[in-house]
RNA sequence: GGGAGCAUAGCUCAGCUGGGAGAGCACUUGCCUUACAAGCAAGGGGUCACAGGUUCGAGCCCUGUUGUUCCCACCA
């Protein structure tokens, strides 16, 4: 326990003066760790955290990713699971290789002049520096992950796994090397997956091009958005059915340009109504071509360099120009040969990389495939057969139509950063051999000349891995036996195809089981205006730099505050400083409250009723808050915490409190105190997985501690509760809200402390008043309040009403008369609407008969009150002499 | 072309299996009431996008419409 006392706690929270000494504290003693061995009877929960990128700074998505898998954590731990979570980060292969180029770049230097073995020096040299910064900033948000067990993609254990899941599904006939059309960077220089590509409408032309045919006939004309990729053209396809291009099936069309004959084919590909119903053939550089060309047997001609240049096919007149380039020279030469036909408007998409937004050239090229079919259908299995829950549910349509429509999986990199492919050919022989351990010698010709592939795996393809690999497969550890399949996996909705179904399908083809149970996808943080934070736009919010200013426990407060499972929220500081205000409502709560334990505690003395309903407020907060986070219901836990401390037990009880503590009677207030403490102690633990190190620095000073922090404090659970007690509170509650009404609806100012009587509806209820009446009429701010029966009412009174009571104030102390009247009438009229619509319900049988009892039954009391109360205020009114 | 989400107070969003709509911020009024002005009390403000339907009863379920965002596919 802190020293010192509350009395010298200062009157804000100052989250920067806690929150080091505290993470250090948690750390030291060692409360991140999972016990040595499993305890005994105790069910793991286990999450492995998604891998930041090692590219830099941390950002909103991350602070997300962190937050919610830490309430979670933190929960479990208090709840005495055998809880795990463990961090670590993501090597990104063509991120990083993209950072670690522009950084030689200002230097100078050439990766290539640089040569691979530097380059891996270097970049291992960033990934320390980078990746020791992740750790720094994850560790500012308050994140309770074990760090002893922190790993790392491209580490020892993390690149076995990757070799042995390479061997294997190559030994399977489920990795195989071949010339595919692929997708291509020309600035990063690498091939990407089809999930690395990002589509963008652009408007553009569709350009209709006649072809002449050889033997001088006028030939067709063939409508296209790519007009320079006509230099690797092979062939024009139509429909077989197009009675237009009957004829010239099976003759050659002479290419304009180049003056190349190249073949008519007919394929049912091709739509009539699109265009001129004339599809020139590039098998080389289309997708749909390169199938259209392997059905007719057409040549496939590569006419692009690498870098995205045209190459030396196209002629000297085109080779070295630029795609953009070679466009408008192709256009411009078939102007001059008369063979543009039109150029009409059209917009179409364009493929763009995800990582440095170039476009996206498809061509043909031999690279590295992972065949999907066979391992996609388990994965689907995996999800309809509830062996793994997505949250929401519906994002399982998404996976289902991405996974029941997948194509294979382009797996190589024209990257050095990453797990080399561990394919090694022979010099001599041209044999491959796939293989865990370099191979030397050649298997067939014993020659020793042997090359490694050079390509780098997709980093997708360790991040597959990562549930496992992270806990020691393909050994067996303990680890892995204890804490595998994870629980939970926790991760923004963006990255469903990359990662999550991609971590499905390994788990099941590698370990024979889901990796996870529970999959909880969270949406994207946009900013103010909802826009994606980027960069480009200047608009991200660095969530360090609100943690700087606002306190970690803000930013993860706002962070999962009103956001429902895989929907987007807009971040603002307004979140950020509403959150830290709460903050500072609760230290300040707890301020007060550790002040006045310091007499004598009495926590089994006769509660009052105050207590009684707090104790159960508490009760149901606790309760609702554990359920909410069993169903992985983050937000409703923390927006049903924030309700119960603000609008109850600081606006209310702690008031209310004030009664007992300062009356003079000191077994009331040790028994206020023994309450105070109770629910002072349990509100903290609730808070704890949400705010830790507030609630934690606030702990140290509570008296009588059983515990040296909160982490290892166990959850509060099965309470008592007061149900009657609560009910007759909250009665009383009403009273006194009708009472503060009263007087603001008279116009009685704050100043004059009126006196005010009251009838109370509950006869048990005037008990409660009786022992306290000069504290409800210190909260209602009257002079004196008095219960008494209608009988004993003074004359000439007038009313406020509300279910449980009516408030009488006798009528010398009314300012403005008039202004009375019209209350009256108003308030008449509210009460005769809502009588003839209850009325009106009553009498309908269908109500009657099928409306749970309880709804008629109130239904009927609301009636009967209303017409008692519209009857007195007639009354009131006509007193007053209208 | 296929799919999904969203549409609720001025703004940002909650609202569980249908039973008289809530929060935060903003606004109005009054308060430095000894835990908190990062606060307290009171208050104004909503045809729950539109049109049908089911039901005794619909913000919630069904059908359609409009607007909007996103994902996938890529008829060149």
């Amino acid at each position: 326990m802190q020293k010192g006392g509350a009395s010298e706690m200062p009157k804000t929270y100052d989250p920067a003066a806690v929150e080091e000494r505290l993470y250090q504290k948690w750390e030291n003693n060692g409360y991140f760790k999972p016990a040595e061995t499993k305890p005994e009877g105790k069910k793991a929960f286990s999450i492995v955290m998604p891998p930041p990128n090692i590219t830099g700074q941390l950002h909103m998505g991350h602070a997300m990713d962190g937050a919610l898998p830490d309430i979670l954590i933190r929960y479990h731990r208090m709840l005495g699971d055998d809880t795990l979570w463990l961090p670590g980060t993501d090597h990104a292969s063509i991120a990083t290789e993209v950072k670690i180029v522009e950084q030689l770049a200002r230097e100078g230097i050439d990766k290539r002049d640089l040569g691979r073995e530097n380059f891996l020096k270097r970049a291992w040299l960033w990934r320390d520096e980078y990746g020791g910064r992740i750790v720094e900033q994850q560790r500012k948000l308050g994140l309770s992950c074990d760090w002893s067990r922190e790993r790392f993609t491209m580490d020892e254990g993390c690149s076995k796994a990757v070799l042995e899941v390479f061997v294997r599904l190559y030994q399977d006939g489920l990795i195989y090397r071949g010339d595919r059309i692929i997708n291509w960077c020309p600035e990063c220089q690498t091939a990407l997956s089809d999930a690395e590509v990002e589509y963008d409408e652009e408007a553009s032309f569709l350009w209709h091009i006649r072809y002449p045919a050889a033997d001088g006939g006028e030939g067709l004309v063939v409508a296209t958005t790519r007009p320079e990729t006509m230099l690797g053209d092979t062939g024009v396809a139509v429909n077989p059915d197009d009675e237009r291009y009957a004829a010239l099936i099976g003759k050659n069309l002479l290419l304009p340009i180049l003056n190349r004959e190249i073949p008519v084919v007919a394929d049912e590909y091709v739509e009539r109504e699109f265009g001129t119903g004339a599809v020139k053939m590039t098998p080389a550089h289309d997708p749909n071509d390169f199938e259209v060309a392997q059905r007719h047997d057409l040549p496939v001609l590569r006419v692009m360099n690498d870098n995205g240049t045209m190459n030396a096919l196209c002629g000297p007149e085109f080779e070295g120009l630029s795609a953009a380039e070679a466009r408008k020279k192709v256009v411009s030469r078939l102007q001059e040969l008369g063979l543009l036909v039109k150029a009409e408007p059209y917009a179409h998409n364009v493929g763009h990389c995800y990582r440095c937004q170039h476009t996206v050239e498809p061509l043909v090229s031999t690279q590295w495939f992972v065949k999907m079919k066979p391992l996609a259908e388990p994965a689907v299995e995996a999800l309809k057969s509830g062996k793994i829950r997505f949250v929401p549910e519906r994002m399982t349509k998404t996976y289902y139509n991405w996974m029941e429509n997948i194509r294979d999986w382009c797996i190589s990199r024209q990257l050095w950063w990453g797990h080399r492919i561990p394919a090694y050919y022979c010099a001599a022989c041209g044999h491959m051999e796939v293989s865990k351990i370099a191979v030397t010698k050649c298997e067939r010709c014993g020659s020793a000349e042997i090359r490694q592939d050079e390509d780098a795996l997709d980093t997708w393809f360790s991040s597959a891995l990562w549930p496992f690999s992270t806990l020691g497969w393909p050994d067996q550890s303990s680890d892995l036996a204890r804490f595998y399949p994870n629980t939970l996996m926790i991760m923004g909705y963006d990255i469903l195809f990359f990662w999550a179904a991609r971590m499905i399908f390994s788990g099941l083809y590698n370990t024979g089981e889901a990796p996870f149970k529970d999959l909880l996808f969270h949406g994207l943080v946009r900013d103010g205006q909802g826009r994606k934070m980027s960069k480009s736009l200047g608009n991200g919010i660095d969530p360090l730099e609100i943690v700087d200013r606002f306190g970690a426990d803000a930013l993860r407060f706002s962070l999962v505050n009103s956001v429902s499972p895989g929907n987007d929220m807009r971040f603002s500081e307004e979140k950020a400083e509403a959150a830290r205000n709460f903050a500072n409502k609760v230290y300040n709560a707890c301020r007060f409250a550790l002040m006045n334990l310091e007499g004598e505690i009495d926590e089994k003395g006769e509660k009052s009723l105050a207590d009684r309903w707090i104790l159960t407020a508490f009760a149901r907060c606790a309760r609702a808050v554990t359920e909410h986070l069993d169903q992985l219901d983050i937000a409703m836990a923390a927006q049903k915490l924030y309700d119960y401390i603000w609008s109850e037990l600081c606006d209310w009880y702690l008031e209310l409190a004030k009664a007992a503590l300062y009356g003079g009677d000191e077994r009331a207030a040790a028994a206020a105190r023994g309450t105070l403490r109770t629910v002072l102690e349990g509100t903290l633990k609730l808070l704890h997985p949400f705010m830790p190190f507030l609630t934690d620095s606030i702990y140290e000073y509570l008296p009588g501690a059983a515990e040296d922090s909160l982490m290892i404090a166990p959850w509060p659970q099965g309470s008592q509760e007061y149900p009657e007690a609560a009910a007759q509170m909250e009665r009383i509650m009403d009273v006194i809200r009708a009472v503060r009404n009263l007087r603001a609806e008279m116009n009685v100012p704050p100043s004059r402390k009126a006196q005010i009587h009251l009838v109370l509806s509950e006869p048990g209820d005037e008990k409660a008043f009786l022992g306290a009446e000069s504290y409800f009429a210190r909260l209602a701010s009257a002079s004196l309040i008095r219960v008494v029966s209608a009988a004993e009412l003074p004359k000439n009174a007038v009313s406020a009403i509300c279910p449980a009571a009516q408030a009488y104030l006798p009528i010398e102390e009314l300012v403005d008369l008039e202004k009375e009247k019209a209350r009256l009438q108003k308030e008449i009229g509210n009460l005769q609407g809502e009588i003839v619509r209850a009325e009106g319900k009553l009498q309908n049988q269908g109500f009657i008969a099928k409306a749970p009892q309880s709804v008629v039954e109130g239904e009927r009391a609301k009636l009967a009150t209303n017409r008692a109360m519209l009857e007195k205020l007639q009354d009131q009114l006509a007193g007053l002499g209208a």
